[in-house]
DNA sequence: TACCAGGTGACTG
DNA sequence: CAGTCACATGGT
Protein backbone atom coordinates (compact mmCIF):
# COMPACT_ATOMS: atom_id res chain seq x y z
CA UNK A 1 0.00 0.00 0.00
CA UNK A 2 1.39 3.18 -0.94
CA UNK A 3 0.58 6.84 0.57
CA UNK A 4 0.65 10.13 -0.90
CA UNK A 5 4.33 11.04 0.30
CA UNK A 6 4.93 14.85 1.19
CA UNK A 7 6.32 15.86 -2.63
CA UNK A 8 6.82 19.63 -4.52
CA UNK A 9 3.48 19.70 -6.31
CA UNK A 10 3.70 19.87 -10.22
CA UNK A 11 1.44 21.97 -12.58
CA UNK A 12 -0.52 18.69 -12.32
CA UNK A 13 -1.39 18.83 -8.87
CA UNK A 14 -1.69 22.45 -8.71
CA UNK A 15 -4.44 23.02 -11.44
CA UNK A 16 -6.43 19.70 -10.21
CA UNK A 17 -6.64 20.91 -7.03
CA UNK A 18 -8.09 24.02 -8.65
CA UNK A 19 -10.59 21.61 -10.86
CA UNK A 20 -11.76 19.62 -7.72
CA UNK A 21 -12.61 22.81 -5.50
CA UNK A 22 -14.44 24.35 -8.61
CA UNK A 23 -16.21 21.19 -9.54
CA UNK A 24 -16.90 21.29 -5.74
CA UNK A 25 -18.07 24.70 -4.78
CA UNK A 26 -18.51 26.17 -8.06
CA UNK A 27 -17.59 30.02 -8.72
CA UNK A 28 -17.33 32.22 -5.44
CA UNK A 29 -18.01 36.00 -6.71
CA UNK A 30 -15.52 37.49 -4.31
CA UNK A 31 -15.39 41.29 -4.00
CA UNK A 32 -16.98 41.23 -7.54
CA UNK A 33 -19.58 44.53 -7.67
CA UNK A 34 -17.71 46.49 -5.24
CA UNK A 35 -15.30 49.49 -6.56
CA UNK A 36 -11.46 49.73 -5.25
CA UNK A 37 -12.49 51.57 -2.18
CA UNK A 38 -14.74 49.27 -0.66
CA UNK A 39 -12.23 46.04 -2.12
CA UNK A 40 -9.12 47.97 0.01
CA UNK A 41 -11.18 49.54 3.07
CA UNK A 42 -12.44 45.56 3.48
CA UNK A 43 -8.61 43.98 2.73
CA UNK A 44 -7.31 45.84 6.02
CA UNK A 45 -10.47 45.17 8.45
CA UNK A 46 -10.20 41.65 7.69
CA UNK A 47 -7.14 41.22 8.75
CA UNK A 48 -6.89 38.15 11.92
CA UNK A 49 -10.73 38.97 11.56
CA UNK A 50 -13.97 37.07 10.78
CA UNK A 51 -15.88 38.92 7.61
CA UNK A 52 -18.92 39.03 9.12
CA UNK A 53 -17.57 41.57 12.09
CA UNK A 54 -16.07 43.14 8.61
CA UNK A 55 -19.38 43.48 7.22
CA UNK A 56 -20.90 45.11 10.52
CA UNK A 57 -18.20 47.88 10.41
CA UNK A 58 -18.57 48.10 6.29
CA UNK A 59 -22.31 48.64 6.83
CA UNK A 60 -21.24 51.66 9.79
CA UNK A 61 -18.89 53.61 6.88
CA UNK A 62 -21.17 53.13 4.79
CA UNK A 63 -24.31 54.36 6.71
CA UNK A 64 -21.73 57.72 7.84
CA UNK A 65 -21.44 58.03 4.37
CA UNK A 66 -17.73 57.82 4.21
CA UNK A 67 -16.88 56.53 0.55
CA UNK A 68 -13.52 57.66 -0.35
CA UNK A 69 -10.39 58.24 0.89
CA UNK A 70 -10.26 61.46 0.71
CA UNK A 71 -12.88 61.72 3.45
CA UNK A 72 -10.74 59.19 5.33
CA UNK A 73 -7.78 61.41 5.29
CA UNK A 74 -9.61 64.49 6.61
CA UNK A 75 -11.57 62.77 9.65
CA UNK A 76 -11.30 62.55 13.38
CA UNK A 77 -9.43 59.12 13.72
CA UNK A 78 -11.09 58.61 17.05
CA UNK A 79 -14.58 59.24 15.28
CA UNK A 80 -13.42 56.43 12.41
CA UNK A 81 -11.83 54.10 15.06
CA UNK A 82 -15.25 54.35 16.51
CA UNK A 83 -17.00 53.57 13.11
CA UNK A 84 -15.15 50.17 12.32
CA UNK A 85 -15.16 49.37 16.31
CA UNK A 86 -17.04 45.39 15.04
CA UNK A 87 -14.14 44.96 13.19
CA UNK A 88 -11.90 44.61 16.11
CA UNK A 89 -8.18 45.77 16.25
CA UNK A 90 -9.95 49.20 15.70
CA UNK A 91 -6.90 51.47 16.69
CA UNK A 92 -4.63 49.72 14.67
CA UNK A 93 -7.24 49.87 11.31
CA UNK A 94 -7.96 53.41 11.42
CA UNK A 95 -4.28 53.87 11.63
CA UNK A 96 -3.76 51.77 8.36
CA UNK A 97 -6.58 53.37 6.72
CA UNK A 98 -5.59 56.67 7.36
CA UNK A 99 -2.18 55.62 6.54
CA UNK A 100 -3.53 54.71 3.20
CA UNK A 101 -5.15 57.65 2.57
CA UNK A 102 -2.27 59.49 3.05
CA UNK A 103 -0.25 58.20 0.50
CA UNK A 104 -3.21 58.11 -1.88
CA UNK A 105 -3.72 62.03 -1.08
CA UNK A 106 0.09 63.03 -0.80
CA UNK A 107 1.28 60.73 -4.06
CA UNK A 108 -1.23 60.51 -6.21
CA UNK A 109 -2.65 63.29 -6.16
CA UNK A 110 -6.13 61.92 -4.55
CA UNK A 111 -6.71 59.82 -7.48
CA UNK A 112 -6.84 55.99 -6.63
CA UNK A 113 -6.80 54.69 -9.95
CA UNK A 114 -3.46 56.34 -10.71
CA UNK A 115 -2.13 54.06 -7.82
CA UNK A 116 -3.91 50.89 -8.92
CA UNK A 117 -2.97 51.68 -12.38
CA UNK A 118 1.01 51.07 -11.43
CA UNK A 119 2.16 48.15 -13.27
CA UNK A 120 1.73 44.68 -10.74
CA UNK A 121 5.11 44.73 -8.82
CA UNK A 122 5.55 48.84 -8.79
CA UNK A 123 2.30 48.74 -6.94
CA UNK A 124 3.06 45.79 -4.86
CA UNK A 125 5.78 47.51 -3.46
CA UNK A 126 4.62 50.47 -2.73
CA UNK A 127 1.83 49.18 -0.83
CA UNK A 128 4.26 46.97 1.34
CA UNK A 129 5.31 50.56 2.39
CA UNK A 130 2.13 51.43 3.77
CA UNK A 131 2.34 51.29 7.46
CA UNK A 132 -0.06 48.09 7.92
CA UNK A 133 0.02 46.51 4.91
CA UNK A 134 1.72 43.27 4.72
CA UNK A 135 2.03 40.49 1.97
CA UNK A 136 -1.44 39.27 2.34
CA UNK A 137 -3.29 42.85 2.65
CA UNK A 138 -1.31 44.07 -0.49
CA UNK A 139 -1.78 41.15 -2.82
CA UNK A 140 -5.46 41.03 -2.04
CA UNK A 141 -5.77 45.02 -3.23
CA UNK A 142 -3.27 43.90 -6.32
CA UNK A 143 -5.57 40.79 -7.19
CA UNK A 144 -9.14 42.51 -6.20
CA UNK A 145 -8.84 45.93 -6.20
CA UNK A 146 -6.36 46.31 -9.16
CA UNK A 147 -7.12 43.27 -10.67
CA UNK A 148 -3.79 42.10 -11.19
CA UNK A 149 -2.45 38.16 -11.00
CA UNK A 150 -0.64 38.27 -7.45
CA UNK A 151 -1.69 35.11 -5.99
CA UNK A 152 -2.71 35.68 -2.27
CA UNK A 153 -1.60 33.43 0.56
CA UNK A 154 -3.68 33.57 4.04
CA UNK A 155 -4.06 31.23 6.79
CA UNK A 156 -6.52 29.24 4.64
CA UNK A 157 -4.30 28.54 1.98
CA UNK A 158 -1.38 27.28 4.21
CA UNK A 159 -3.18 25.22 5.82
CA UNK A 160 -5.10 23.40 2.71
CA UNK A 161 -1.56 23.28 1.40
CA UNK A 162 0.42 21.67 4.75
CA UNK A 163 -2.27 19.19 5.58
CA UNK A 164 -2.10 18.01 1.68
CA UNK A 165 1.55 17.51 2.00
CA UNK A 166 2.45 20.18 -0.64
CA UNK A 167 4.36 22.32 2.32
CA UNK A 168 7.60 23.97 1.10
CA UNK A 169 10.73 24.31 2.36
CA UNK A 170 10.62 27.30 4.00
CA UNK A 171 7.62 28.71 5.89
CA UNK A 172 7.88 32.22 4.25
CA UNK A 173 4.87 33.98 1.97
CA UNK A 174 6.85 33.75 -0.92
CA UNK A 175 7.45 29.99 -0.45
CA UNK A 176 4.02 29.02 -0.70
CA UNK A 177 3.05 31.72 -3.09
CA UNK A 178 5.72 30.28 -5.88
CA UNK A 179 4.02 26.93 -5.46
CA UNK A 180 0.97 28.42 -7.22
CA UNK A 181 2.94 30.87 -9.29
CA UNK A 182 5.06 28.68 -10.90
CA UNK A 183 2.51 26.44 -12.09
CA UNK A 184 -0.16 28.54 -13.38
CA UNK A 185 -0.43 30.76 -15.76
CA UNK A 186 -0.61 34.64 -14.66
CA UNK A 187 -4.26 35.10 -14.75
CA UNK A 188 -5.96 37.35 -12.52
CA UNK A 189 -9.76 35.59 -13.00
CA UNK A 190 -8.20 32.37 -12.50
CA UNK A 191 -6.12 33.92 -9.11
CA UNK A 192 -8.85 35.28 -7.74
CA UNK A 193 -11.66 32.61 -8.13
CA UNK A 194 -8.20 29.63 -6.60
CA UNK A 195 -7.79 31.73 -3.81
CA UNK A 196 -11.36 32.35 -2.80
CA UNK A 197 -12.24 28.72 -3.96
CA UNK A 198 -9.28 27.74 -1.33
CA UNK A 199 -10.75 30.24 1.51
CA UNK A 200 -14.08 28.54 1.03
CA UNK A 201 -13.15 25.06 1.47
CA UNK A 202 -10.99 25.63 4.38
CA UNK A 203 -13.71 27.95 5.98
CA UNK A 204 -16.13 24.79 5.65
CA UNK A 205 -14.32 21.72 5.73
CA UNK A 206 -10.66 21.91 6.45
CA UNK A 207 -11.04 23.34 9.55
CA UNK A 208 -8.83 23.46 12.47
CA UNK A 209 -10.84 20.33 13.15
CA UNK A 210 -11.23 19.26 9.79
CA UNK A 211 -13.93 17.46 8.41
CA UNK A 212 -12.56 14.79 6.27
CA UNK A 213 -16.03 12.68 5.95
CA UNK A 214 -16.84 15.89 3.78
CA UNK A 215 -13.64 16.61 1.93
CA UNK A 216 -13.18 16.49 -1.99
CA UNK A 217 -9.42 15.82 -1.48
CA UNK A 218 -9.57 12.89 0.45
CA UNK A 219 -7.90 10.63 -1.83
CA UNK A 220 -4.98 13.16 -2.43
CA UNK A 221 -4.56 14.50 1.42
CA UNK A 222 -1.92 13.04 3.58
CA UNK A 223 -3.62 14.55 6.70
CA UNK A 224 -6.92 12.94 5.76
CA UNK A 225 -8.43 10.98 9.08
CA UNK A 226 -7.54 7.23 8.23
CA UNK A 227 -4.01 8.29 6.93
CA UNK A 228 -2.39 5.64 9.79
CA UNK A 229 0.54 7.89 10.10
CA UNK A 230 -1.48 10.81 11.82
CA UNK A 231 -3.84 10.88 13.68
CA UNK A 232 -7.78 11.96 13.50
CA UNK A 233 -6.79 15.42 14.07
CA UNK A 234 -5.64 15.95 10.60
CA UNK A 235 -3.08 18.29 11.93
CA UNK A 236 0.42 17.74 9.75
CA UNK A 237 4.03 17.26 11.98
C1' DT B 1 -15.31 28.55 28.40
C1' DA B 2 -11.86 28.86 25.32
C1' DC B 3 -11.13 29.03 20.62
C1' DC B 4 -11.54 30.94 16.17
C1' DA B 5 -11.54 34.58 12.51
C1' DG B 6 -9.47 36.10 4.80
C1' DG B 7 -2.51 39.76 9.72
C1' DT B 8 0.90 43.11 10.91
C1' DG B 9 4.58 45.44 13.30
C1' DA B 10 7.56 45.78 17.29
C1' DC B 11 10.64 43.55 19.92
C1' DT B 12 13.88 39.82 21.43
C1' DG B 13 17.84 36.49 21.41
C1' DC C 1 16.24 34.86 10.87
C1' DA C 2 12.71 32.51 13.98
C1' DG C 3 9.91 33.10 17.94
C1' DT C 4 6.70 35.98 20.82
C1' DC C 5 3.51 39.52 21.87
C1' DA C 6 -0.10 43.30 21.47
C1' DC C 7 -3.82 44.61 19.03
C1' DA C 8 -10.00 43.71 20.00
C1' DT C 9 -14.67 42.38 18.53
C1' DG C 10 -18.27 38.89 17.87
C1' DG C 11 -19.80 34.02 16.89
C1' DT C 12 -19.81 29.15 18.29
Amino acid sequence: MTLPLPTTPTHSHVRSLYDRLYATYGPQHWWPGDGPFDVIVGAILTQNTNWTNVEKALAKLRNANICSFKTIHGMDRNYLADLIRPSGYFNQKARKLHEFAVLVENDFNGDLDQLLDLPMDDLRTILLGIWGIGEETADDIVLYAAHKPSFVIDKYTRRIIDRLGWRPRGVRYRDYQLMFTEQLPSDAALFNEYHALLDEHASTVCRPTPRCNQCCLQDICVARTDAPSHGGKGQCP
